[in-house]
RNA sequence: GGGCGUUUAGCUCAGCUGGUUCAGAGCAUCUGCCUUACAAGCAGAGGGUCGGGGGUUCGAAUCCCUCAACGCCCACCA
């Protein structure tokens, strides 16, 4: 049989994605058997794959193909989501390097090129998936914003607002003048900022002295309406009552006074700008304070800021320094360190911003959801963010949901032409509401004003489990009441909050049942010095690149080998290039069983019968311990598990120990045995590895068309006899001591040799020792001539190898063995003497070390019989 | 400023409710081997006072206290 002595992934791949598809293995209908559902993270529609994407689309992949070999009806839900602010970001880019900007388009117009856009990028990631392997049900594709998703969003909206739970208002919100638009708590992320505290002094009307006033953002001095201070400062006790002077703006303002300025900050003096600080805008409206908002949108100053209008928030800061510092006004600057927010979108300082938004109340949501969690209804993996999904629902704040931004789901609020508004799913409905609220049958729909906002991204993906099977517009359709709950869900913990803990929320609001059973977070991937993946470091390797160089076998191995659940991943090629081996291994090995000819008139050989014994058992205790790591989610070490199975046991092990002689042919029995285990070992590794499994589960026997390896039955486990196990254990350590010899002694594997047992032995096993030690006979008694010899438990194996021997090195070598034994003996009678450990340990451990103490003492008589014995001659 | 987590071989990690010679695995390293499945391989070997200190216990990598380093989450002191 010509099979080429190297794997080579890239010819197969394509082969069996094509007839997974084409023969439609990947797809699901709702029918009898057991459900089993994931539904994908959606991935930014025009993104790209990248080492997270991988990771975290392997371990779906390995858990539905699990489920499926297990005869569940799995089902794995891919898709998109419209990224909101994200993929209109990457439009005005686009439309800004033409020379044209967003404002000057229509909102239709713009939509236009968003929508080409998306179809140009949109659904590459889906392809690169595929290259991975995943076997999503493509069928059921979804998009975020596609005509039943849309639907379910605002059917969704509407009722939560005809609840009451939705509500519109002015508060401070988190401007991004980057995007221009506001964005939720979570799209902040605060970070330690080295500045300038500068103290700035503001003249006291009608009077000579000064108040100085310690602030980080001396621009916002425009938006200035009151200085305040605590009503017991002493230090401040002279400003009580008198009214100061806004340095450039020169406008006058009086001096309030409250307890929550800090006494020890600063000067005691707190400058008041309501517009531009979350506990600024509080005092204002406890003192009815006006506010000025001194910014645009875009984070340059208006009219506001006179000489400085126009210019960036942070040019205005050091010119505005510099001018007071030359006017006499900065009585000193120091360095200071505070925490800033940034955009997570575009990382630009956010701008704290009061304006009209949308809000969704979030109290009664979180109650169920975070219930859920905390009795486990809903399990996290690993559970250290159970305490993290714990602390912010007990702390959850209202989420603004509206965007100033036109990719997205448009809010379905329409504006009366004299005031108020109303919502509705459709715009005949809105006019219905609006001639009724109005009392004006007369309205025509030209007089509502649809609001100009979308909704924030999470709004739609927060509702993607019951959504992809259409369970907001049919509730009770025959997919969502088959599919959900889903099962699992596997995503990384930056999202717990943004996603996962709004699913659970919208699953109980809409469903009343949880909207997956487990959560597993994965880590996150980062180069191997540990740094986060990033397009500007470079170090993100492009992971196509990796499946062309490894297979994506090899890959999704790589991913797998070093990936426990929430730990981050310090990826390395080198694990890849470890997959790639392993699959070579599989390969050879399979090439040497499919080279074998049979000859079914040869009886069994003794070794080989039982080489088969004993794997069948080593294979089921795989598949158990491999069950149980399944069930704990711990993938990486079941993949190792399989893998030592593999290598260790079945290659270096069982097939070389019912390997025929050189051009021999192979008894039948054994033969189809070995066919069965490699069956078995493929399935074992078919979730894992994809590909190769395929490839050689077609090859190994005869296949109808339409048959595969990912829609068959995973092995179940046979009994297993732990004696007959321990003993084989015991064998291999008697055959790598007989290595080792051979090794020691330079005596080839081709010399046959021969060995002598003194003490307790199977004899069962004779066979194999024979075979794997290429051993001539085995007698038992103590050696009389000139041995190397070792002790394998209390039993001692002798090799004779006459004048080979060098007598006082393998003297030296008993010795030191005796005195270690003789050490250990000492230890544990020791511990036998001691009488506080004999009364109070349990009977068990006793045992055990009296045990321990007989074993020693064999050990030390036959360590001391083979001296006497070199000794002698 | 709170809260959580981590610290075990060169690297990445496993060691559950303390007790089988418990100090492990994979990779890497070293030493032999081109032995007719596989050098992307085979056969061996070395390597850690379990972050530091203290305590509980007959017995601690495992439980308690404390310190340190690193990481994460949350937080409106200008």
């Amino acid at each position: 049989m010509e099979i080429d002595s190297k794997y080579n992934p890239a010819e197969v791949e394509d082969k069996w994605y094509k007839y997974w598809l084409e023969n439609g293995f990947f797809r699901s209908t709702p029918d009898e058997r057991e459900p089993y559902t994931i539904v994908i993270p959606p991935p930014n529609v025009t993104g790209v794959l990248h080492m997270g994407h991988m990771l975290n689309n392997t371990i779906q992949d390995i858990l539905v193909r699990r489920a499926r070999m297990q005869g569940k009806n799995a089902c794995w839900v891919p898709g998109t989501d419209h990224a909101s602010i994200a993929t209109e970001a990457k439009v005005v880019a686009k439309l800004a390097a033409e020379g044209v900007r967003k404002t000057d388009l229509s909102r239709d117009k713009f939509l236009e090129h968003a929508w080409e856009w998306t179809h140009k990028h949109g659904g590459i990631i889906l392809e690169q998936l595929k290259k991975l392997g995943a076997s999503c049900d493509w069928e059921r594709t979804c998009f975020t914003m596609d005509e039943e998703r849309s639907e379910s969003v605002i059917k969704v909206f509407v009722d939560l607002y005809n609840k009451g739970l939705i509500y519109r208002g002015i508060r401070m919100v988190n401007w991004d003048p980057a995007a221009q638009t506001a964005i939720s708590d979570e799209e902040v992320i605060h970070k330690e900022e080295h500045g300038k505290l500068y103290y700035i002094r503001y003249k006291i009307e009608g009077e000579d002295g000064y108040a100085v006033i310690a602030t980080t953002r001396p621009e916002t001095i425009f938006g200035d309406v009151a200085v305040c201070i605590h009503p017991d400062n002493p230090k401040t006790e002279y400003l009580k009552g008198k009214k100061v002077v806004v340095p450039i703006a020169n406008r006058v303002i009086p001096i309030i006074e409250d307890e929550y300025v800090d006494m020890e900050f600063g000067t005691g003096c707190l400058k008041v700008t309501p517009a531009h600080d979350v506990n600024d805008y509080m005092l204002g409206e406890k003192y009815n304070l006006e506010t000025l908002d001194i910014f645009n949108d875009n984070g340059t100053l208006n009219a506001y800021g006179l000489q400085y209008e126009g210019k960036d928030r942070f040019d205005v800061r050091k010119q505005i320094a510099q001018d007071m510092e030359e006017q006499g006004l900065m009585e000193k600057t120091e360095a200071y360190t505070n925490s800033v927010g940034f955009s997570e979108r575009t990382s630009v300082a956010i701008e704290p911003k009061l304006s009209m938004q949308w809000f969704l109340k979030m109290e009664g949501l979180a109650k169920p959801a975070l219930d859920a969690v905390e009795d486990d209804t809903i399990k996290f993996y690993p559970t250290k963010f159970k305490n993290i999904y714990r602390h912010w629902m007990e702390n959850v704040k209202d989420w603004n949901i509206s965007r100033q931004l036109w990719w997205g789901h448009r809010i379905p609020a329409y504006y009366l032409p004299e005031g108020g508004y109303v919502v509705a799913e459709t715009e005949d409905e809105a006019l219905r509401l609006a001639c009724e609220k109005t009392g004006n049958p007369n309205l025509q729909l030209s007089d509502l004003r649809q609001d100009e906002d979308c909704l924030d991204t999470w709004f739609s993906s927060w509702l993607w489990p019951i959504s992809v099977f259409d369970g907001i517009n049919y509730p009770n359709n025959p997919d969502i009441n088959y599919y959900y709950p889903t099962n699992d869900l596997v995503t990384g913990p930056d999202i717990i909050f943004f996603w996962v803990a709004r699913m659970i929320m919208s699953g109980y609001e809409y469903r009343h049942e949880p909207c997956f059973r487990n959560v597993y977070f994965t880590g996150i991937v980062r180069d191997k010095l540990g740094r986060k993946m990033s397009k500007t470091l470079g170090n993100s390797p492009d992971p196509i690149e990796l499946i062309n160089k490894y297979g994506a076998d090899g890959v999704r191995m790589g991913m797998l080998l070093t990936a426990p659940a929430g730990n981050d991943i310090p990826f390395d090629e080198a694990l890849c290039e470890q997959g790639r081996n392993f699959n070579n291994k599989i390969w050879n090995a399979f090439r040497l069983v499919k080279g074998w000819t049979v000859d079914d008139s040869i009886p069994q050989p003794e070794a080989a019968a039982a080489a088969v014994k004993w794997f069948t058992m080593q294979l089921s205790k795989t598949l158990v311990e491999m069950d149980d790591l399944y069930d704990k989610y711990r993938l990486s070490e079941a993949l190792m598990s399989a893998y030592k199975l593999f290598w260790d046991e079945f290659s270096a092990w069982y097939l070389e120990l019912i390997k025929p002689g050189y051009e021999q042919p192979i008894d039948g029995a054994t033969y189809k045995a070995t066919l069965g285990f490699f069956d078995s070992l493929l399935h074992i590794l078919h979730p894992f590895m994809p590909f190769i499994t395929e490839e050689l589960w077609q090859e190994l026997e005869p296949r109808q068309a339409g048959e595969s390896i990912m829609i068959s039955l995973m092995p179940l486990p046979a009994e297993i006899d732990e004696a007959y196990q321990d003993s084989f254990e015991i064998v291999k350590e008697i055959i790598a001591g007989i290595r080792t010899i051979r090794k020691e002694k330079n005596i080839p594997f081709k010399e046959p040799l021969d060995l002598l047992v003194n003490g307790e032995h199977d004899e069962r096993f004779n066979p194999v020792i024979e075979k794997m030690g290429n051993i001539g006979s085995i007698s038992t008694g103590a050696a009389s001539g000139l041995t190397a010899s070792f002790l394998i438990r209390t039993a001692e194996y002798a090799i004779p190898l006459g004048n080979m021997i060098n007598v006082e090195e393998e003297l030296a070598k008993l010795n030191e063995d005796l005195i270690y034994q003789k050490g250990f003996l000492a230890a544990v009678l020791k511990k036998l003497d001691n009488q506080s450990f004999v009364s109070k340990a349990p009977a068990s451990v006793i045992d055990n070390e009296r045990k321990k103490q007989a074993d020693a003492e064999s050990k030390i008589k036959s360590l001391e019989e083979a001296i006497a014995v070199l000794k002698k001659n």
